[in-house]
DNA sequence: TTCCGGGGAG
DNA sequence: CTCCCTGGAA
């Protein structure tokens, strides 16, 4: 049962199809007992709930999505109800969620599947990869999330679970094999093989952490990471993130918090206010926000919410 | 490679 | 304080 302790394939490079199904089947089982309940997750969630979901986790939180979440939902139960919708509606909606570009990405994706797919998500890879703010990742989850293919879907924690339990050894950057490799995984069974996309990012969410993993509750363990005795990763070489407070980011995230909470555009006096230490970084600020499209000055010299151009 | 938010855990 | 989080795009 647990077959990633097994001794016989200790040694080899890759485990065999055997030990796959196995571990498969144990991690799919695990899943089926400890899912978290996301409402997302639902069977009656459409394609384009799920899409919403995953560009809103992106770099954020569970806990900081699912009331964002339930409200867009509530609200545009479909691409065309956003894709008629101002962009201010749909970053004011977007609260404090942080990259407020995929707010805008997201809602010209809905007009473009209203465009060119008649209003529906396509179920292509292609197309979606087609869609703004869908990349590699979000593409394949929707496959695999939305429309129950077999889809290998990798990211931060599906990596370092692969790194892990299949190759035993430390989570390190990206790589072109990441991709295959989660591919030979999945079973040929197409529930069953979405059912393991979504396990294995709840098991490296869960218990397969960064740091201090919870191996005591992990359905395959132990595995070849631990039995190696859990290598730590190598710390990214190079300078350190950069800091938050004072940050040109912060100071985009205080101009668009005063726009969305007030109910008419402002002036830019009114604005100085919203960020007072550095005027020329508010300035800039300013400038890469119009530039992004996510505001524009009015007639009357002030400030809006959206682009130039409405429709 | 670098930029892009914001919150929370440690 | 630092680091991390279901990435995408230029």
């Amino acid at each position: 049962m647990r077959l990633l302790g097994n001794d016989k394939i200790s040694g080899e490079a890759h485990p065999d199809e055997h030990e796959f199904s196995e571990s498969g089947r144990a991690l799919n089982r695990w899943f089926d007992e400890h899912a978290r309940d996301l409402p997302w997750r639902a069977p009656e969630v459409t394609p384009w709930g799920v899409l919403v979901s995953e560009v809103m986790l992106q770099q954020t939180q569970v806990e900081r999505v699912r009331p964002v979440w339930e409200e867009w939902i509530h609200r545009w139960p479909d691409p065309s109800a956003l894709a008629e919708e101002p962009l201010a509606e749909a970053l004011r909606a977007w609260g404090r969620l942080g990259y407020p570009r995929r707010a805008a990405r997201l809602h010209e994706a809905a007009r473009v599947i209203v465009r060119e797919h008649d209003g529906r998500v396509p179920d292509r890879l292609d197309a979606l990869l087609a869609l703004p703010g869908v990349g590699a990742y979000t593409a394949r989850a929707v496959l695999a999330f939305a429309f129950g293919q077999r889809s290998p879907v990798v990211d931060v924690n599906v990596r370092r679970v692969l790194r892990r339990v299949w190759h035993g050894e430390a989570d390190g950057p990206a790589r072109a094999a990441d991709l295959p490799d989660a591919l030979a995984l999945l079973p040929e069974d197409p529930d069953e093989a979405s059912k393991l996309s979504a396990a294995l990012m709840e098991l490296g969410q869960v218990v397969c952490a960064p740091e201090s993993p919870n191996c005591d509750i992990c359905p395959i363990n132990p595995c070849r990471w631990a039995r190696a005795g859990k290598p730590a990763a190598q710390a990214p070489a190079g300078r350190r993130a950069p800091r938050y407070a004072g940050s040109d980011r912060q100071a985009r995230g205080a101009i668009l918090a005063a726009l969305r909470e007030s109910a008419d555009p402002l002036r830019k006096a009114a604005l100085d206010q919203a960020w007072l230490i550095n005027p020329a970084q508010r300035e800039r600020a300013i400038a890469s926000l119009i530039d992004d499209g996510l505001i524009h000055v009015d007639g009357e010299e002030r400030v809006a919410l959206g682009p130039a151009e409405q429709r």
